[in-house]
RNA sequence: GGGGGUGUAGCUCAAUUGGUUAGAGCGCUGCCCUGUCACGGCAGAGGUUACGGGUUCGAGCCCCGCCACUCCCGCCA
């Protein structure tokens, strides 16, 4: 019984055919003398009848020992459904297929877990869901996620193909580059002692495609992080990977733009405006004290320096002599907030090295909080000014440095937001997307710690070129030309202009970032030797494509949108991986273990070997 | 590495704050049912309360340890 048409095809004007269907056991109901059963494919699903009048008893029997999942070929007449029984629910419920033959092409038993109901399903433990991930699969909201993933996997191919794009494959057995994330090492057998590395990113070979005059390269590029994980990182994950030459940085907002469009109009059918707004580092740490925001909300950072300067309030002036700043924003209406919720914000303000979170909390006319009573009243003026203050609202404030400051409040800020929301006060239409370019980040930052400078993004990304004098006298000022894309407060992916001039890459290395020269060429040589043959001009960025599908697909964790994701530890609870590996396999390795055999564990005798 | 949450029937969750025989819905098994689509009705089976200790006359509940999953911080050029 071949198939003839999918689960989600047939319709009134199938009515008379004879057809055959293939599928799972959805659900069935049977009433005794007659039995529905609802057969699902990857398309959706369709009602079958089995009516005894028509039937040979024992296939009767046979459909009424079917079970919820079994996997079934049915062939029959569709038909019109009697008056009064379309099932408005389904795209194909205004027909049903009369069944006359049954094949039972496999019996399910009794699942761990229902894929049926998507009210249970997507409540299930999801440790369940990961050890049986074919099931979770079969589910149809997992089904949809795959699909979208495809879908916009084949329309970025298509995309950059018809940009001139060439999809290049690099290398994923690499060589250790120690800054960065952890590597994922792979032991090499021929040469005892040496490793490969996992690539955290084709960075480096994308560069070399440039110098190879490639001109503009594209990937779908697997990529590999040993870090601890969260909703939105796994130690696997997946980038749209880009470089290209003889570009400045417009030239790859516009791609990006044109690329997005054509991802959201073929996975949500959603016109996107474009060109996209722009946002420099430095406004959007003032606003939303954050470099990657959600400007789908308002409660934006205040600043209230110039005010506070001369203050009497010690902990506000004393903040602003030491160079730093008082910024506050109002989170309005949230006046009522727990002293547990008071208490997160302090913790999120200590975790930044601040001493503690002052606020003001508007009720019943007043202003209640602890540090009101410094405040003159010129400084209460401009507070009512400049946060439009009302009955209900919570003041915040952060004085610390520039940067601490806005960081504090920019975390209190999605906070609150999330509590607004939980509140049911603050709601967000699903369908809208904010995006926008994070652009002049600054090209270094400053590590107290170790007392250097490093770079932001990573050492090759282009200095502005107005700013390339100040390397040497004010590193601090440098901006680079290197750019986010962020939608809705997630960084979809970065990049930046590279260095291309041999003398710009030597200040960075050696007079900024004070790598010997002798580290700098054992680290990046090959890099370097590659750019002295004729590097031209360019740059790149990557998407995170993971990311990029669940925010298509309306889920916080990328596990949804990754057929066999690992879990926060970084076990694959379905094939139990990583795993113990047989004495042979080390030796071939030349790897000795120092981590003592788990207690009561037999060795695992080695793959392809018997026992003797 | 650190902090929070969760773990009770196959699944989702209860269990009046330490007190009788640990319950419900769904699922499962059996019987009945010819227009259901969350089908319906009747009956039934199903529990080492993750695991190991401890306190107590008595522990699902309290304490210690441990495991797994999850969220966050660190980390992720």
């Amino acid at each position: 019984m071949k198939r003839t048409h999918h689960c989600n095809e047939l319709r009134p004007a199938h009515i008379g055919q004879t057809v055959t269907l293939s599928g799972w056991v959805h659900s069935r109901r049977d009433l005794g003398g007659l039995i529905f059963i609802d057969i699902r494919d990857r398309e959706g699903r369709t009602q079958t009848v089995f009516d005894p009048s028509d039937l040979p008893a024992a296939l009767f029997e046979q459909a009424a020992a079917l079970r919820s999942e079994c996997v079934v070929s049915i062939t029959g007449a569709v038909r019109q459904r009697p008056v009064g029984t379309n099932n408005a629910k389904i795209p194909t419920g205004e027909v049903e297929v009369a069944v006359t033959a049954l094949e039972v092409l496999n019996m399910a038993e009794v699942l761990p877990f229902p894929v049926d109901d998507p009210e249970i399903a997507s409540k299930v433990n999801e440790e369940l869901r990961l050890q049986y991930r074919y099931l979770d699969l079969r589910r149809p909201e997992m089904a949809r996620n795959l699909k979208v993933r495809s879908k916009v996997a084949i329309a970025t191919r298509s995309y950059m193909d018809e940009q001139g794009f060439l999809e290049v494959e690099t290398p994923t057995l690499f060589k250790s580059t120690p800054e960065g994330a952890r590597e994922f090492l792979v032991p090499n057998r021929r040469e005892p002692g040496t490793f490969y590395a996992l690539p955290q990113s084709p960075q480096q070979f994308k560069q070399i495609l440039m110098v190879a005059g490639v001109e503009r390269y594209f990937q779908l590029a697997r990529c590999y992080r040993d870090e601890d994980l969260r909703a939105d990182r796994q130690p696997e994950f997946t980038q749209v990977d880009i470089e290209m030459s003889f570009i400045e940085r417009e030239d790859i907002y516009a791609l990006i733009e044109g690329l997005l469009k054509r991802v959201w109009k073929t996975a949500l059918n959603m016109d996107i405006p474009t060109p996209f707004k722009r946002i420099s580092f430095e406004e959007a740490l003032n606003r939303f004290g954050i470099d990657k925001p959600d400007t789908r909300f308002g409660m934006e950072l205040v600043d209230f320096t110039a005010e506070f300067r001369t203050s009497t309030f010690k902990v506000f002036s004393g903040a602003i002599a030491a160079g730093g700043v008082v910024k506050a924003l109002n989170a309005k209406g949230l006046a009522g907030a727990t002293q547990g919720q008071i208490e997160t914000m302090t913790e999120y303000a200590k975790s930044f090295g601040a001493k503690g979170l002052a606020y003001i909390k508007v009720e019943n006319g007043e202003w209640k909080s602890p540090i009101v009573k410094f405040f003159s009243a010129t400084e209460k003026a401009a507070l009512i000014a400049k946060l439009a203050i009302e009955e209900g609202d919570l003041i915040l404030f952060a004085a610390d440095q520039w940067l601490t400051a806005c960081e504090i409040l920019g975390k209190i800020r999605l906070y609150c937001a999330d509590v607004l929301k939980t509140q049911g006060r603050l709601v967000i239409p699903a369908d809208q997307f904010n995006f926008l370019w994070v652009i002049e980040f600054p090209l270094l930052g400053f590590d107290r710690e170790q007392n250097r400078w490093y770079s932001s993004h990573h050492p090759f990304t282009a200095p502005v070129t107005q700013d390339i004098p100040l390397l040497k006298t004010d590193p601090k000022k440098v901006r680079g030309q290197h750019y986010d894309v962020v939608v809705n407060g997630v960084e979809l992916g970065g990049g930046s202009i590279r260095i291309h001039q041999p003398d710009v890459q030597k200040t960075v290395f050696e007079e900024v970032l004070q790598i010997p020269p002798e580290e700098t060429k054992l680290r990046f040589g090959y890099m370097l030797d590659a750019f002295r043959y004729g590097a031209p001009p360019h740059g790149g960025i990557a998407l995170g494509f993971d990311r990029l599908i669940a925010i298509l697909c309306g889920t916080p964790s990328i596990r949804d949108v990754i057929a066999f994701p690992k879990t926060a530890k970084g076990t694959d609870l379905m094939t139990d991986s990583p795993a113990t590996v047989s004495a042979k396999q080390l030796r071939d390795l030349h790897i000795e273990l120092k981590v003592p055999k788990p207690a009561g564990m037999p060795t695992p005798p080695a793959p392809g070997t018997t026992p003797q």
